[in-house]
Parts: C-alpha cells; sequence; structure tokens
DNA sequence: GGGGAGTGTCGAAGCGCTTCGATGACCGGC
DNA sequence: GCCGGTCATCGAAGCGCTTCGACACTCCCC
C-alpha cells in the first residue's frame, strides 16, 4: 500500500463526485446527502486518504497545531511538567489538533516565529512566573493564548492553575480539625519566593490566612531540597517548638527527605507529627508512610488549558481567571 | 505593526525582484548576486517577513518538523525525559526544524496520521522498548526515524542509546579499583525486567560481566520503589552479606530511599558501604551525600538522535547503533 | 402551474510558496 | 564583430486544499 501519496482529487475520482463535494463532506461546513457522504467516505477509507497538512493549512488559514511552550526555568517541577504536557497533547487530540513543542531556548523569538509562519494556532504556555517575559508578546499576536500559572498584571489573558491559596488553607484546615494546634509549612526553595513564582507565594498566602483564621499557631518557612538543610531546618524547627506536630510540605523534590529526617528525628509519622503534602499523586503514594496530600490535578489542568484555548479559537469569550478546587486525599500520615 | 501577515510577494515587490528571487535568496538553490541578495534581505527584514509554513510544505514536499514520539509507559524515569524532549528540541531547532508532540495515547495511528498528512518528516522516538509496536510501523514507513533505546531486532533501524552495559561495568570496575570485593546492583523494579526494557537488562549484563573479570562477588537484585521495599531489600542483603561494600544504584526513584535505608541501618556512606549511581546529575548531586554516579546524558542522546535523523533526511548514510560512552562523575559517596 | 425557497453538487479561483525552463546581459575567443 | 557559454533573474506552472458563487433540482404554496 501506500504507494504514493493520495489526493483528494483521487478520492473525488474515485468516489464520482467534485473534489469540492469531497472536502464539504469532510468539513461538514454544507449540506451533502447521505448516499454521497457514504461513497465518499467509503472511497477514503478505500484509498487511505490523510489531508495533507500544509496544504489544508494554507488554504483555510488554520494549522491544526497549538504551541506548547515549555517554562522558562528548567529544573523545577519536573515530572509534573511532562504530565502536563502529555495531557495538552491527550486534549489537543480530543480537537483534532496536534501539538508544536516549544522550549525557551528560543525564548520569544520561537513564539514570534511560529506565529508569523502560521505554523500554530494558538499557544498554551506552561508555568508562567509573575513576571514572565513571554507574557507582554503574547498580548500583542493575533493568536489566542492560555497561560497555565498567573503572571504579576494578568488582566486580559486566560489563566488557569490550580488554586493554591486554596490548596494551602486546605491543608490547614484540615490538620486543624484534627487537632493540631502548632503547624508549619515547608514550601520551595528560597530562591523561588525571591524569584516571585506564582505557586509558592499563593500557597504560602493560603497557608497564613487559614492559621489566623482556624486560631492555630503556624509558621511558613522556605526549604532547601538537599536532604541536609532538611534535615537542619527540621530539627531547628523542633527544637525551637517541641510542640509542633502537623507539617504541611510544598516542595515535591523535599518529600522524602522531610520523612527521612523525621524518622531520624525520633518522630513517629502520624503518631508524632501529623504530614500533609501539596505534590503530585504518585510522589505522595509512593512516600512512606503514603501521604495525605491535596493532589496538583496536572491532566485536569491541561484539559482545561486546552479546552479554553479552543473556546478562543471558535471566537468564544474564556474567562480571564479559572482556578481548580483542590482535592484532599487521605492517606496514612494525618 | 504586523497588521497583515507579510508575504513572499510582497517582500518580492518591496525589493523590485521577481518572487522567484526572493525564494531562491531564502533557499540558496541557486547564485543570486551580492547586491539583489542585500535587498532582498533588507526587505525581509524591513516587512518583517516569515514564511508561510504551510505554503513552504506544500511546494517544497519537507515541513520542517520532525516529530518527537513518548514512551509507551508514562510514569518512569520521568525529570530525564523531560530533558530528552528539551534537548531533542534544541537540537532540531539548530536545522531550522520544530518538533511536534506525539504522545502513545494515539498509539501508532498518532504515527501513521502525522506521516500520511505531511505534517512531519521524520521521527524520534524516545524510551524504545524490546518488543515495541512501534517499530515495525516504522519500518514500512517512507519517513526516517531514530529511536532513542533498541529494540529487540535493531537490524536496519537507526538507534542511539548510552552504553548502559559500559556503564554497568564502569561501576563494577571503580568499585573494585577502591578495594570493594563484595558487592550488589540494585537495579529497576521487577515488573520492569519482565517487560524487557532494554537498558535495565543491558546494565544488568554489563554488571554481571564485569563482576566475574574483576573477580568479585556481586549479585544483581531488582529494586521496588517505594522506602518500604527498598529497606526491606537492603536489610537482607546486608543480613546475608554482612561484608557487603559497595553497591551500584539504577534506580532514580529509589535513590533516596537507598540513602536513607542505609543510614537507618547504621551503616554510613562511603565509610562503610560505598555507592554509585547510574542517574541523572542533578539527582546525583542532590543526595547526601552527593553520589559518584554515572551520568543520564539526556542532552547528548537527544542531540546525536537529532543530527541523526537529520543526516538520514539528506539522504546520508546512518550508523545502525550509536551507544554513547558513559562517564563516571566522582563524588562524596565513593 | 408558475414562482420562490431550499437542497445538493459542481467548477474555478485562489492560498503562498518552490522550481523549472526561458531569457538577457555580458564575457572572451576567433 | 559574431558565437557559444556563464551568470543572474524572471515568469508561470503547479503543490493539495478550501470556499464562493452558480446551477440544477425538488417541493410547496397560492
Amino acid at each position: 500500500m501506500s504507494g504514493r501519496t493520495v489526493t483528494i482529487t483521487e478520492v473525488a475520482r474515485h468516489a464520482g463526485v467534485a473534489v469540492s463535494t469531497v472536502s464539504y463532506v469532510l468539513s461538514g461546513k454544507r449540506t451533502i446527502s447521505a448516499g454521497t457522504r457514504r461513497r465518499v467516505l467509503d472511497s477514503i477509507d478505500a484509498l487511505g486518504y490523510h489531508p495533507h497538512a500544509g496544504a489544508r493549512a494554507l488554504a483555510s488559514k488554520r494549522s491544526n497545531v497549538i504551541a506548547l511552550v515549555l517554562p522558562l526555568r528548567a529544573g523545577m517541577h519536573v515530572p509534573v511538567l511532562m504530565r502536563f504536557a502529555s495531557a495538552v497533547v491527550t486534549a489537543a487530540r480530543r480537537f483534532d489538533h496536534d501539538v508544536l513543542l516549544l522550549t525557551a531556548d528560543e525564548g520569544t523569538d520561537g513564539i514570534r516565529r511560529v506565529a508569523a509562519s502560521a505554523l500554530v494556532d494558538a499557544f498554551v504556555l506552561m508555568d508562567v512566573e509573575l513576571d514572565d517575559s513571554r507574557v507582554p508578546l503574547l498580548r500583542e499576536l493575533a493568536e489566542p493564548s492560555v497561560l497555565i500559572g498567573f503572571p504579576a498584571e494578568p488582566a486580559g489573558l486566560t489563566c488557569v492553575d490550580l488554586d493554591f491559596a486554596a490548596a494551602g488553607a486546605q491543608c490547614v484546615a484540615h490538620l486543624a480539625e484534627r487537632g493540631h494546634s502548632r503547624i508549619a509549612l515547608l514550601g520551595a526553595p528560597a530562591v523561588v519566593y525571591e524569584r516571585g513564582t506564582g505557586f509558592a507565594r499563593r500557597t504560602r498566602e493560603g497557608f497564613v490566612a487559614a492559621v489566623a483564621a482556624h486560631r492555630v499557631t503556624g509558621v511558613a518557612l522556605p526549604c532547601e531540597e538537599t536532604f541536609d538543610e532538611v534535615y537542619s531546618t527540621l530539627s531547628r524547627l523542633l527544637r525551637d517548638q517541641p510542640d509542633l506536630s502537623g507539617l504541611v510540605v510544598h516542595n515535591e523534590a523535599a518529600v522524602g527527605h522531610v520523612l527521612s529526617a523525621l524518622r531520624q528525628l525520633g518522630r513517629r509519622v502520624p503518631e508524632d507529627v501529623a504530614v500533609v503534602a501539596i505534590c503530585p499523586d504518585d510522589v505522595a503514594e509512593r512516600a512512606s508512610p503514603p501521604l495525605t496530600s491535596v493532589l496538583i490535578p496536572a491532566e485536569e489542568v491541561g484539559r482545561e488549558a486546552v479546552r479554553l484555548v479552543m473556546d478562543k479559537l471558535d471566537g468564544k469569550p474564556a474567562p480571564d481567571a479559572t482556578l481548580l478546587t483542590p482535592h484532599l486525599a487521605l492517606r496514612a500520615s494525618t
């Protein structure tokens, strides 16, 4: 099979109709009688026809490809990124679109280039930061875009993310309900807060607000990702506050170290210290003990981002902000 | 700026030349006088011209896009995958190509579809397994492809990977030189070996061969990824072989647990047990103590894969197998 | 039983680019 | 001073598709 590539003309000839009729069968943009449609569809499959993407893009001014733009900083959050990416591809396919991968190496030029060359119809940006250099460019582009994460000035943009403030608050509420009155948040490395990464700050804000609301004592600390740093942070914390009994960990890479360090400091989980994590499910499940956690719903975020960008492509209005409700999964650590 | 999109016709008019001349300036396929070239290039920049990707693909039968096909199984190896992906994109850009991301969800149909629709010119497959359903399809496609990893029957295919057998052997050699005569390999979870994943097996083979060659005692065990499993495997191992003093860990997810478990079993690293890991650099560096490791050179593999696929696109011959030499980085754990 | 409103289908004109053959201008050799 | 050969450039023919206007029917209402 597949000697040469099959064109719409051959399909038309095979089905005994005009080329335009085949096109209309495929696009559904004009009514076609059931009989003709059948014949055309049969010919399509008999010949193994696939429309030529370039020709289609040229004639229709739509490439049916969206760009997925990777974050500026590699190294953070990595496994989650992969799940986002995979979710975005899967969701895009459901709208009959493919996904072009763009890295930050090329910076804003890459975005400009693929937009200008009509390679893609729209953009999904992952892991947007508060002060993101790609954002101003997006504003002047004709192509629609959706951001995963929130920049400092999100007005007029379409952004999706987990509601991290609610996630932080939910962890506090959970620990408070369990009777813990002195708790701590171990967050991202200090540099991440300084850089102004939105999700880290928002979690902390949610934590702080909930601590006040629930009338418990809580302290939020940044947390480096080496065992030694985690160990010393924790031992200091437990020395200063011996009755600390609840811990919220929002740092995927440090989760394992936190558990090891507690073990080594002679604290049992959950008997002495209850631990809630904000991290992907697989990390929480693989920990020992498995962690009660607020999962980062990568699939859901990816799917939602694609849905929004498709709405915008169709000219439908899209809400500026979409915050996905966090869900707490109960496991052995609380 | 950028009211409407600029076409080659407008560039030609602006520069006072024919459309074909502009095209030849861009492609270099015919000689153009220096003066004309200059004028054309100036016009291109003045107008901000970018060739329309679809039109170009239609006329030239080349899309300048390659497909990057994600592995069938998600969840394994994840951060490394992301680095591969990023390396592939960066390398592809150097050849003026973009990268389309394909997931396994769509299976072989996705590959067939993008090939038939001329969306991509070539394929790079990540994390190929011994018995990979995508391989037979690739063989019948006209588009060139390169595999990262090795299937069971690689004849006639172009494959790239780290030389895992050499990596396993190198770890053994390193430990043997340091005077360790009783060592063990903690590998991937049992299911990974059963599934026939190439890199896991090849590391083990390299380990076993090197153990014999260096006349040391060595045992290779699969290794699950929860702390409890790691702990019990290790404690059993140390009970049965109290003088075991060298450990090779080829399981990114278990690295942290191995160190915690050793700590908890009262063995110091490297004083009591020397540990070598085969894992990405960042994992080795973040461990405590930082691990001597054979790094998985994601960037290099990605770059090499792209280079090979571009050679094939140009009709140049490409070697069937490319094995990248492993490099051992000395750190505190041995 | 003639006019208007749908239906279903066709033909042709592009979309923006590459590429092939043709054409002029210019050169050196006789 | 005319001929063959480069060199630089042009014009036009597609590439495979979508879309627009036109056309031929059928149906129904007055």
